[in-house]
DNA sequence: CAGTATCCGGATGGATACTG
DNA sequence: CAGTATCCATCCGGATACTG
């Protein structure tokens, strides 16, 4: 094996580790996933479609994933207020590694249960 | 846009977010990375290359992916030790995604860093 | 060499209450 | 509706010391 692919630096600085240390967080990879899936959506879509992340926590994913510009926010002058967010260009650049990452997860999810459950016999 | 992507669940127990949690903490993605451009490697090899990964982190990270499957290791009886770390099948499998995203991250770090500055002002 | 064991600080993130 | 503000528990992960 080895050495087919193309390779990166892995020093503390470089710039892949700056950008794949933001997916270490909890939500931000389903957030675009959401996104991406569903196009334009309000705060509180996203709030239920994901389900289990708090208000304080989906607010603070949306703000860094709008600052990196992966996301774009626009506020509607209403009252009730309305937001809504979507991917920009970038963002939907990203998408297809990380669908192939979930396509990825989603057929190997079993045989990878399968080894937890062995190794922890 | 949208809809271009294959549909996946997004609830909280789903396989997706099983496997993707795993992405989320510090080290994984980095040592898959590592060790599939690298192919074998041992311990201390791959504490070098990374460089400020301590070492309980990278036992931890190293059993954690050896318990999911991605990573074989395998003991020699020797006095000093030598173990040897490598990706099985299935972490080789991951690495296509792995390298896709972290070419996405180095095509695109420059426009985000410039998006956080902006942001930031 | 390749770990383990222990301690510990800081960051992550949840719950709750409040607001324009 | 879409947040903010605050408090607080947990846990991640680093530093250090020790071991077969």
């Amino acid at each position: 094996m080895e050495k087919n692919f193309k390779k990166f630096s892995t020093s503390p600085q470089c710039p892949i580790r700056n950008v794949l240390d933001r997916f270490g967080d909890k939500w931000s990879i389903l957030v675009i996933l959401v996104l991406g899936e569903n196009g334009t959506m309000r705060f509180n879509e996203i709030n239920k479609t994901i389900g289990d992340v708090s208000q304080k926590m989906l607010t603070v994913t949306l703000r860094t994933l709008e600052a990196d510009g992966l996301v774009a926010r626009q506020v509607f002058p209403e009252i009730p207020p309305r937001v809504e967010y979507q991917l920009t260009h970038l963002g939907m650049s990203l998408m297809p590694h990380i669908t192939s990452l979930a396509s990825w997860a989603d057929q190997n999810i079993h045989q990878i249960k399968t080894s937890r459950e062995k190794f922890n016999a």
